[in-house]
DNA sequence: CATGCCCTCAGTGTATACATAAAGTGCCTA
DNA sequence: TAGGCACTTTATGTATACACTGAGGGCATG
């Protein structure tokens, strides 16, 4: 692997994981150093990290991890809704019923993959990346699974936020489970809904635990 | 201004304009003989234009211009009225009337902005663009701006391929108007059909002379 | 004559040296 | 004592040298 993909994995995981802090000045130089690579690999990827809006640059004086406040999950949630619900719709006309068929019973049986003791919910959400992947596969859009792809890396931020206890999670693969159903059935209007409503539930939560904080 | 960004810009000007043509190998080295400057800004260059889906990495070997496919308009188009149409409805709910009624106005006499001879059509062009900017001003969505912002620099690139003729351009500016005065209205379902009708034309009108060639 | 191997070369990936600009600090002056 | 200017420092921006990988062509052999 290339040194410049190393070193954008690493900071990426970092800002992700909330290793590195919003605010966070990301120099070259003591990056290099932090990383075992020469500036130029690093130049790469903090490049990479500013396109996606992990980081903002600094006015020449260094790029800064972006900060994510409440209204800013508020307008995120806004484009995942366009985008998400629009492509349940899309996906219940063009997907596979078998495909998702599958995927809604597997995600009925999530609550034995929340029983055992896994702190990190590994296989959960495996899965629930999987119903996104057929999704994405279904609706068959290149420019729109691009932008779904660049939302999802800021929503794995705000997840790390929300700390999901195992209740939160039951609800939301059941609400998974109806996402998976609707577009099986092959109704966009049913998908447009239950995901409506599985969007409007998650940012509730994500809101509730974050203000709690 | 920075080496990197002059680089960065004649190369998207060039891809944009049509210039460079899809499936053209951009070089490191050749591009920064070209440009008179050295690989390392060239690099970070093309970087952001793959970034931006303008160019794709062919495996290690370069970088080659994005195609643009009638299959990928169609796609291009998907997100487009999923992104504009939302953004209209919003900028419905929360935009100042005052200033979409202004622009109402305007689009009803763009017709004499297309009367003299300017090929470009720079004056209509920059009041669709003063729209655009005003619906991204009142819907106040950061990621919805971006998402929006990286979808309008391929649109260009379509709208190049389409050759507008004036009886498009002034059918255009009166459905523009329409948006405009739905927005100015506070009617969001209006704003989202009248952009819907918009889209629709817009797109039927590329496939139309995109196919006569 | 065809096929396979090796060599060359072109181009990217990385490191580093140098240029340049901005921010902070300290000193001088009013 | 406060404010402004200049200097120093430290960071980024750029150029270039070196490393490495992969592809294409030529030569030799079966």
């Amino acid at each position: 692997m290339r040194a410049s993909d190393r070193a954008y994995n690493v900071l990426r995981e970092d800002i992700i994981e909330w290793r590195l802090r919003p605010g966070t000045v990301l120099a070259e130089v003591e990056q290099s150093e932090r990383l075992g690579v020469s500036r130029t690999p690093v130049r790469e990827a903090l490049g990479r990290l500013a396109a996606e809006g992990l980081t903002t640059a600094a006015g020449g004086r260094g790029v800064v991890v972006t900060d994510i406040s409440l209204d800013s999950i508020d307008e995120l949630f806004e484009l995942r809704e366009t985008l998400e619900v629009r492509a349940a719709a899309l996906a219940a006309q063009r997907g596979e019923p078998g495909v998702f068929a599958e995927l809604h019973a597997q995600l009925l049986l999530a609550p034995e993959l929340l029983r055992d003791q896994d702190p990190a919910r590994h296989e959960y959400y495996a899965l629930v990346s999987r119903l996104d992947d057929a999704i994405d596969a279904a609706v068959s859009n290149s420019y729109l699974a691009n932008a779904m792809r660049s939302l999802r890396v800021h929503l794995v931020r705000v997840r790390r936020l929300a700390a999901d206890d195992a209740a939160r999670l039951h609800a939301a693969a059941a609400e998974h489970a109806a996402i998976a159903e609707a577009i099986a059935a092959g109704n966009p209007r049913l998908a447009e809904a239950a995901t409506t409503v599985h969007l409007h539930r998650s940012l509730t939560h994500v809101k509730a635990t974050h203000t709690a904080r």
